[in-house]
DNA sequence: TCTGGGGTCCTAGGACCC
DNA sequence: TCTGGGGTCCTAGGACCC
């Protein structure tokens, strides 16, 4: 141990969602909230309070009943106010550590090594100044590597009575009573799967699992396996990033608001689907190879004919030129769509992303023109400025006869000027 | 009528090369 | 009697995460 150990904070949202939905609705803090997905398809978040009454995951459309009988209210999902919030969250964190790594729109890890101890004032300050600051309520897991802090935010949630919101297992004896009082699909990269495995060979525990030979899991598992039982013994495997690294693939797909059977409305989805990817990709400063188009009719409704198809169309150079990827999408298109189906959702990925000089132009196919790149500049630019959808490639229609049921949105609070809170 | 969206990493197996 | 072996690259699919 010559070595000065790391340190890492994990700092989570409770019920986010839900409550960013709250923060603005004060008159609803002892209302139980869900929160659906796109679409109103269904429960991906629920207040604490919901908790014991809606599943993750539940169709909106079977539960209405009981949301009614236990005055649980619904909300559409609202991505604009949850991506505000979110970046207001990272900044007070970033205010209070060396380094932090966001982990999801969340969550955040925080690298603390090289602090001196005790830490769980640290996990309270950064507690406290988010609810001040935002109003959203935090847990905080401290620990030796990721997964135990991961473990240790768990616990926070779990018992946050009895922890204050905040559990610091650095030190070894916490650390092994934690893992005892934890079942090993609690763990972070234990899922459904591996969990019905596990059990089977007897490890029934996060402290079974941090007890068994890492060879052992690798060979009959995988590296990924292996390096979670090093992690629940203390051990990091897992590297910090602190920088946002760019995608290697990037997707946009949606289900519609109502089954499509015919290929116009189709078209306008995917053409909006991949200026909405482009412009994701140009974010990034990468380029595109490949582009792959699909189509899928529902999946649970057992009268229709089911049919999923997808092609991967190869671009002539790589490129981010909404206009260059739409044609090809299109093409593709065409050729994947077959009527006398439902379809129920599209979906584009990019694919074989590179930076700008990583690849080697080609003699006889050329590359992308300096007038493009010039195009797709003024293009963000201006989106940029005016809002997004102020300019758009004529496929993509302003408001979409097929586009998502959102009934129960609230107002974008925080992202529109129209939509204020007013004080009386 | 109505069941999300966006990713990552790893492995196995085939093709191909020397 | 005898049927190599090692390496790389690519793709599809599984598992997991939030």
């Amino acid at each position: 141990m010559s070595e000065p150990s790391n340190v890492y904070a994990l700092v989570d949202c409770n019920s986010f969602y839900a409550s960013c939905e709250r923060v603005f609705r004060p008159d609803l803090a002892k209302v139980p909230i869900v929160v659906l997905s796109n679409n109103d398809g269904c429960v991906i978040a629920r207040s604490s309070d919901a908790k014991p009454f809606v599943k993750m995951g539940e169709p909106y459309f079977q539960i209405k009943e009981r949301l009614k009988q236990h005055g649980i209210l619904a909300f559409s999902s609202n991505y604009a106010l949850y991506g505000d919030m979110s970046q207001r969250v990272m900044a007070v964190i970033e205010g209070l550590v060396p380094a932090v790594e966001v982990y999801s729109i969340d969550e955040a890890f925080a690298d603390l090594t090289g602090m001196a101890p005790p830490f769980e004032p640290l996990g309270q300050q950064i507690r406290s100044r988010v609810q001040l600051y935002t109003g959203l309520p935090v847990g905080v897991g401290i620990a030796g590597t990721r997964t135990l802090a991961k473990l240790a935010n768990h616990a926070a949630k779990r018992w946050q009575r009895q922890t204050g919101g905040v559990v610091d297992i650095t030190d070894s004896v916490r650390r092994d009573k934690l893992l005892k009082a934890c079942e090993v699909s609690d763990v972070w990269g234990v899922g459904r799967r591996m969990t019905e495995h596990l059990i089977r060979m007897g490890i029934k525990t996060a402290w079974d699992l941090a007890q068994a030979d890492p060879w052992t899991l690798r060979k009959r598992f995988s590296v990924v396996v292996e390096k979670t039982a090093r992690e629940l013994r203390g051990t990091p495997c897992l590297e910090f990033e602190e920088m946002t690294v760019a995608k290697q693939e990037i997707c946009c797909s949606r289900m519609f608001g109502h089954r499509l059977k015919n290929i116009e409305p189709i078209r306008e989805a995917v053409a909006t689907y991949t200026a909405r990817a482009c412009e994701r990709l140009r974010a990034q400063g990468s380029l595109c190879k490949k582009v792959r188009v699909s189509i899928r009719t529902g999946m649970y409704n057992s009268d229709e004919p089911k049919l999923a198809t997808s092609r991967v169309c190869q671009l002539p150079y790589p490129t981010d030129d909404t206009r260059l990827i739409t044609k090809v999408a299109m093409a593709g298109l065409e050729e994947v769509f077959s009527p006398g189906y439902a379809f129920s959702k599209a979906e584009v990925l990019l694919l074989e992303l590179c930076q700008r000089g990583e690849f080697t132009d080609d003699m006889f196919t050329g590359a992308q023109t300096a007038t493009s790149e010039k195009v797709m500049q003024v293009f963000d630019s201006i989106n940029a400025k005016w809002g997004k959808g102020t300019v758009r490639p004529c496929g993509v229609p302003v408001a979409p006869e097929w586009g998502m049921r959102r009934e129960l949105m609230s107002p974008g609070y925080t992202t529109r000027l129209d939509q204020l809170w007013r004080v009386k």
